[in-house]
DNA sequence: TTGTATGCGTTATCAG
DNA sequence: CTGATAACGCATACAA
């Protein structure tokens, strides 16, 4: 492979020049600029990026944290879409996104050997693996980062994340504005934030609302629903904090001959796992994850760009997606 | 931050000595290690990453080639779970796996920009973006490289995929064992490469198996199963050639109260999306998708060690998870 | 607009 | 077992 120094020899110019031609330098002439190019296409030359990285001492690439066990792609298939979303904002600016897993335990010594050793030049955090210590260290280190998920611990650090208490508005206006005044909400424990969010979002537009609680499962979904329908005065419009509670619902809906549509309407919040496939298709309030990602991606650059930046925050904005399952009450 | 030639100044040492003294060389006494690497621990030295992988000429990572578009974890959540396996192999030994997006348009650009450029090691590449040019390029330029998936171009790769006849061979030998005879098989269309390869597993094992084909959806699976149910001689067990097929299948059963188990058995493969959500719960046979990505990543090791080692494949084993829709015939 | 010279921080070879 | 020194290939400040 020809380096640049065969290059400059060929074009019987300085390396130097050649350097400044490669990378668009507006110091050489447009005709050298050419001339040099095409000496170096012709030549099979492309630039060593392990000698570049050295000498401009950055390695133009992002570390993205989280958990990677077994199953992790299963159960959290957004956490990927973001990775997804991410890579690509920072790969359309000459950026590479390294993956690594790690844990909230060994989280810190994680972030230090990765900025101690300059193996990256920003840091793409998950918050289920962000601690009190580290949030410390990121703030005190001037690291350049962004967390996915708004962090529990430290209110110092740059993060991005979703508004499900926005989604949870957007849903109750859409119940309200087909017709709807008696509804119920059928959520996770209060412990389970998102779904808590979702509520208080609900609530805010509709604050007459039913709810009750159970574990975040089908057969939990089922039994809320059952016990709901026994209720003197039937909801008309249903609210599931998520996919596998919607599931259980629908489930317990068709076992009570119940039409979902004619009878009763029903919403839920994001397409995943089964939203989709379910019959009737169901209405849910989406978070489009792959563009939070290139938003992750895009802020990360800034960051990099100039570390002294403030701390800054980013939400995403939840869509409607109307489908089968919520029309106007009869 | 501290370098190399201050600790050396430090411990009154050449910077040689320091470097392999960090690096574990035996040529240094015991004594002298462990007294340098005290000293560098007290510095809080580091050594700088950019400069090592210029120094050694090696990257000590490896990129991840595929198709990362916008609802790419959603559709195909296995691929980022063999990403998380190949992660964990990589890591293990110090390499980095880096996550790049591409298309079968541009891989062969890519290819060659990350070869010549020389930023990784090695690639692991998913057999979707896997082109007849690439695979001259690969076995031409003596590029450490693993294909996950088989690729349908160039015998000359290095390849790793799982075995869907054998799948197939033992959902059937499950069900001829619990005492099955009369057997349907439902799968997708013939150019469905999954799906023959599963049948062809379980035709060699139950050569009487009746076969319906349609599309992977789970409108089909319930029309495909409605249209068996009809048959002179209704089949004990079916075997579904995917979660669509089966979730469908499952559908049609019940709404013509058959009960699954006491009237037919049913087993299809995988447990993604839906099987362990089902009820019944759905006997499977499945890959441990995880695992296969570390062995992937554990290849990709063996052949950035060796280049010029020989075309090699790897076939994973699948495994039989036996749930409440498999029993013998009454 | 182009060229010169220096630095980037290790690793590795070879001599002692 | 330790030290001196030459790569590693490019970017960049400064000089011309």
């Amino acid at each position: 492979m020809a380096t640049i120094r065969e290059v400059a020899q060929e074009a019987g110019v300085a390396i130097s020049t050649v350097s400044k031609a490669m990378n668009g330098s507006y110091t050489i002439s447009e005709e050298q600029t050419k001339n040099i190019r095409k000496i170096a296409a012709r030549m099979g030359y492309t630039p060593n990026a392990r000698a570049q990285t050295f000498a401009r001492q950055a390695t133009r690439s992002a570390v993205f944290l989280t958990c990677l066990d077994r199953n992790a792609a299963f159960e959290n298939p957004h956490m990927f879409e973001i990775i997804s979303g991410a890579q690509s904002a920072l790969r359309q600016k000459g950026y590479a996104l390294i993956l690594q897993h790690c844990d909230y335990k060994d989280i810190c010594a994680t972030v230090r050997d990765i900025m101690d050793s300059k193996r990256a030049d920003g840091l793409l955090i998950h918050a289920s693996v962000v601690t009190h210590e580290l949030s410390l260290l990121l703030s005190r280190s001037e690291i350049p980062h962004i967390v996915i998920g708004k962090p529990e611990a430290g209110q110092r650090l740059c993060w991005i994340d979703n508004n499900n208490r926005l989604s949870g508005e957007i849903a109750a206006r859409h119940l309200y504005e087909l017709g709807h005044r008696n509804v119920a909400f059928i959520g996770g424990h209060e412990s389970d934030r998102i779904s808590e969010d979702r509520l208080i979002g609900v609530k805010s537009e509709l604050p007459h609302t039913t709810i009750l609680r159970g574990d975040s499962t089908i057969e939990e979904g089922k039994r809320i629903t059952a016990e709901l329908l026994r209720l003197p005065k039937r909801p008309q419009a249903l609210v599931c904090a998520n996919n596998h509670l919607a599931y259980g619902c629908l489930t317990a809906l068709q076992e009570a001959k119940l039409h979902v549509l004619a009878d009763i309407s029903l919403i839920t919040f994001d397409d995943y796992p089964f939203a989709l496939y379910m019959r009737p298709a169901l209405t849910t309030v989406s978070i489009d994850v792959y563009e939070m990602g290139i938003q992750a991606g895009k802020l990360l650059r800034s960051c990099i760009k100039k570390p002294e930046m403030q701390i800054q925050s980013f939400t995403t904005v939840p869509v409607l997606v109307k489908r089968a399952s919520t029309a106007a009450p009869n």
